[in-house]
DNA sequence: TTGTACGCGTTATCAT
DNA sequence: ATGATAACGCGTACAA
């Protein structure tokens, strides 16, 4: 309830050289800036932010634009970019967009973003074209993780080559009839993500010799029950995969489940490997290749502060981080017999 | 990068109906509005949020204060909660403040909350005194879920039955050997949380006259690796328990893990069960204790509307929703002979 | 080193 | 129904 003319009052001085005292500013005598600040203390003062906004033009907002804020690996990125920046004084305002399509919650929108913030952090979202351009066309930096926006610093993995890894070591393994479940590119946020990973398991098989059996690439979503569907389709299968690539953990635990109760045993009768390292999978014994999803928010945190100190136009920034296959045991080779089968009665769940 | 001005002149008229126009506020011909709106679209208008705030005093912003953003219970109250509230024009301000004691990340400050919100969410995150202190002093409305702030709106679950309905069920079903994993009350977030499930468990083994076994009862940390640790020591003790409740589903997959991983049974050899109903809960095929998250989160949102809407003080408001039994496949009689022990070689890990 | 005064882009009050 | 104008609270040239 105190301005920065009761400082000014209270201290015997004149507002500007308050603001001067208070921000750490030069010019300022050594007395005269303690006196200000035993003043500001005495009286409780915090400059008002919106008022400092709408001088300096600067609102220390970020923005995070986020498909999931209930998933595991967008809920671990928020975290890892929310407390670098958080201590670098920046806020952070959310924006939580929802899935594709239908299910979409929120549209970008110019009175959404316009003049809030001081830079955007997309967390792989797939942003609809307009989006997009309206981002452009706010002037600010934009870092993304995961998804490509031309011109815009990045972060993220090389997907094509983890789902390369994934998919060779079941090859290596011995197995042939490898089937893959991944999102649907389509209807998804994940879009980008979920063609490179199919296009590194394609590139495996092929370099595996091992065929591409059309019914053996389930379309699914990210989640766990998008799992438990889409083996329920492999399992129905007259010949059912003896190997499973799941497109994340989430959907491998998926897998695993369904798997256990129709009593295939994995990995004896079905392999399955998943991509993240979940911080649950190491309970379901779960093969994957683990990426590191904090440090990609980290990092995009410090791309993004990056772009906000240095004035003017910078170069393009890509930063690509490791990915790791951890081998647990959900993966092994295949069985020298035909695999029994597994089927339910009725028709595979859609 | 056009102003009101702009706009004012674009449309001949004064940048007083400029702003009556567009906000929709009455003694605005129709004509004139139909020419503004125009003339705004054309020229991309957005009004400035920051000059809007300074002289309003209203910021359009509501903090949210959570503990973990990790954590799938705070993701799916702030999922809820964000919804709603962005629906109703709101921006959602992130403050993760991180566990407690040493592993605490943020304190909360005066600048950094100060003429900067219009309310504050308290997501389950046990404040310092300090803090809570400093709430007050922003003389906001403040919500909280599943903590209690005296004179604040309050959503949550009662988590004392909901603890007593868990351990009941085991009393139910023929145990004595009861042993209860939960958070740590000292040094946790969760401190109220903590001591009601402790309290529920403590109700319902005495109402169904088991002992209380001194060395049954484990502090640990709410996540999975909690659980893993406090099964390890239970499952070292000379009379191991032959059954655990623990305090969050998460905690009850560690326990479930660790069992596994010692050959113990479930529930031939060790019932467990759970609080929350986790989404991967079904694939564990953990017994539990549903409580409806999302809708806490929902609901906190539709109580700070509300008292965002209405002026003045009002009446202190206090939801509780229920919480449900769901049985499933970790909990069973106890068998009929002494259980075999499924002890390791070494010292418990703490 | 310090103070004065203008401007940031709105909303709100009053007059017309 | 509309327009002129004073706040809102601060940052910052510029003058002193």
């Amino acid at each position: 309830v105190s301005s920065i003319h009761d400082v000014a009052k209270a201290a015997g001085v004149s507002t500007a050289t308050v603001s001067r005292a208070l921000r750490g500013l030069d010019r300022v005598s050594p007395q005269t800036r303690a006196r200000v600040i035993v003043a500001a203390e005495e009286l409780r003062y915090v400059a008002s932010p919106t008022a400092a906004s709408l001088v300096s033009g600067k609102t220390h907002v970020v923005g995070v634009v986020v498909p999931f804020l209930t998933r595991w690996f967008f809920a671990n990125l928020m975290d890892g970019a929310e407390q670098l920046l958080r201590r670098n004084g920046y806020h952070i305002q959310l924006f939580n967009v929802g899935s594709r399509g239908a299910a979409r919650t929120l549209i970008l929108d110019r009175r959404l973003l316009w003049k809030r913030l001081d830079a955007v952090l997309v967390l792989s979202a797939d942003l609809e074209s307009a989006e997009v351009e309206l981002l452009r066309n706010l002037c600010l930096p934009v870092v993304t993780v995961g998804v490509d926006l031309t011109g815009c610093d990045r972060v993220g993995i090389d997907d094509v080559a983890a789902a390369e890894v994934a998919t060779s070591h079941l090859v290596g393994l011995g197995h042939r009839r490898i089937a893959y479940v991944g999102g649907n590119p389509g209807e998804d946020v994940h879009m980008a993500t979920a063609v490179h990973r199919l296009t590194g398991v394609r590139r495996a098989l092929g370099r595996g010799n091992a065929p591409e059996e059309p019914s053996y690439f389930i379309e699914s979503d990210w989640t766990m029950r998008g799992g438990v569907t889409a083996a329920s389709r492999l399992l129905d299968l007259d010949q059912p995969p003896t190997a499973v690539v799941a497109a994340s953990d989430e959907m491998a635990v998926g897998v695993l489940y369904e798997a256990r109760r129709r009593g295939c045993d994995v990995p004896g009768e079905l392999s399955v490997i998943g991509i993240d390292d979940h911080e649950m999978s190491f309970a379901h014994n779960l093969t994957t290749v683990a990426q590191p999803v904090w440090d990609q928010g980290r990092i995009a945190g410090e791309l993004l502060l990056n772009a906000l100190s240095s004035e003017g136009p910078h170069p393009r920034r890509v930063v690509t981080l490791p990915t790791a296959l951890v081998v647990r045991g959900s993966t092994g080779p295949p069985a020298a017999t035909a695999p029994a089968l597994h089927r339910l009665g009725g028709r595979a769940r859609t």
